[in-house]
This record gives C-alpha cells, sequence and structure tokens, in this order.
DNA sequence: TGATGGATTACA
DNA sequence: GTAATCCATCAA
C-alpha cells in the first residue's frame, strides 16, 4: 500500500448516514460498459424531509421507490429531456438518501468511452453527472443494480484517497433552501472535477 | 388533463 | 447566453 495518509481500501459501508459515505467514495472505482473509472466528485442527498434538494424530499413515488430500498442500489434518472444520471443508493433503508456520482476519471476503457462521448477531450468524458453516465452506457436500463455484486452489470469497487485532499463546498444546481448545504465533496487538484454553477434562474419571459 | 420546471450539456 | 427535449410531480 502507499501509506498510512491514504484511507484503506475496506468494504464500503454504504448503510452510514449519507453524509459519511459520500466522501468515502472519492476514489473509488466504478465500473460499467467496459469502463472503469475513479471518482473525483460527489454530492449528498439526504431523504425524506431532511432535505430539500432530494427527489425523495417529498416521499415515496414510483420514481423513488428504489431509494426506499437498501443501500447499494443504483438510482438512474433522466432529467431535461436528455440526460441520465447516476446515483448509489445509502444510509439505512428508509432513508432514501443517495450520493449522485458526478465525476471521475476514466483509469481504463477510454476506447469505450470516446466512443460513447464523441469528441469530448479525454479530460471530459466523465466531468459531470450526464457525462459519466453516457461514458459508461448508464440509462434507464441499469435502475435498482446492486452495485456490490460482482456479478451486476455495473459495480462499485474499493478505492482510497488522501483525506487532505478532499473538499467541500455547495451543490451545484441546487435552489431553495437546501442550496447553502456543503454537500458536495470532491477530490482538490483533480481535472476532472465539474466547474461549480449556482441554481439556474429559469429564464422568464 | 394540463402546466411546470428541472441534481445538464453543447454550442452560438 | 440559450436551445434541446422528456417526464415526474402537482394543481385542479
Amino acid at each position: 500500500m502507499t501509506g498510512d495518509a491514504l484511507d484503506t481500501a475496506a468494504p464500503f459501508e454504504l448503510a452510514s448516514p449519507v453524509l459519511e459515505v459520500a466522501p468515502s467514495l472519492l476514489g473509488a472505482f466504478l465500473e460499467a460498459g467496459g469502463v472503469r473509472l475513479r471518482l473525483t466528485e460527489v454530492e449528498a442527498y439526504a431523504g425524506v424531509g431532511e432535505d430539500p434538494g432530494s427527489h425523495a424530499h417529498r416521499g415515496r413515488t414510483p420514481r423513488t421507490e428504489i431509494m426506499f430500498g437498501p443501500p447499494g442500489r443504483l438510482y438512474m434518472y433522466f432529467t431535461y429531456g436528455l440526460h441520465w444520471c447516476a446515483n448509489v443508493v445509502t444510509g439505512p433503508a428508509g432513508r432514501a438518501s443517495e450520493v449522485l456520482l458526478r465525476a471521475g476519471e476514466v483509469v481504463s476503457g477510454q476506447e469505450a468511452a470516446r466512443v460513447r462521448r464523441q469528441g469530448a477531450p479525454d479530460r471530459d468524458l466523465c466531468r459531470g453527472p450526464a457525462r459519466l453516465a453516457t461514458a459508461l452506457g448508464l440509462d434507464g436500463g441499469s435502475l435498482g443494480v446492486d452495485l456490490l455484486d460482482p456479478s451486476s452489470p455495473v459495480r462499485l469497487l474499493a478505492g482510497s484517497h488522501d483525506p487532505v485532499r478532499v473538499h467541500t463546498g455547495p451543490r451545484v444546481g441546487v435552489a431553495g433552501e437546501g442550496a447553502q448545504r456543503p454537500w458536495r465533496f470532491w477530490l482538490d487538484g483533480e481535472p476532472t472535477v465539474s466547474p461549480y454553477r449556482a441554481a439556474v434562474t429559469r429564464t422568464r419571459n
């Protein structure tokens, strides 16, 4: 191993509170569609009644159903009429909390990722949640996959990171009361971390 | 049944 | 700066 400055590559404890799980995923690997990436940026979303920014804030609906189940499953959502984004369900079952996978560095399978993200420079292959999903070929068909099952088409693999490099800040594109919570986590200095944008006030008239 | 507004990205 | 473009959710 590299040394004691690094977290050990211990088994995931996805059932822990989401604010603990989210930073622990930095440096971990996600593998799907012939591509493996190292996570460099994530965001935490707490569930029912706790987080106005969460899709599950208003409770159980067909879309959020998967979040109310056991941790370690994949929650995919479709947004802006174009894009899919990938999340890991975390926390005790029933809490409906999750971690949005915002960005990563492709460490193997670059060829497959480049085909899916045609024209993008390597650094941008997974720089942003929808780009990440596209590069790995993830969409609604992957909803509910168990990320810890080695036989799954989408897998989360243990990794490590230097805790000193973990930075936090407000979540991207989140409006309202939850906007100020510093629930975005990234590895400082990584070129694959996506740029921060405040919530866009819808263009009116 | 209709309205509304996105946990975004690409491009002018 | 803004178009693209589907659908979950909410109001009635």
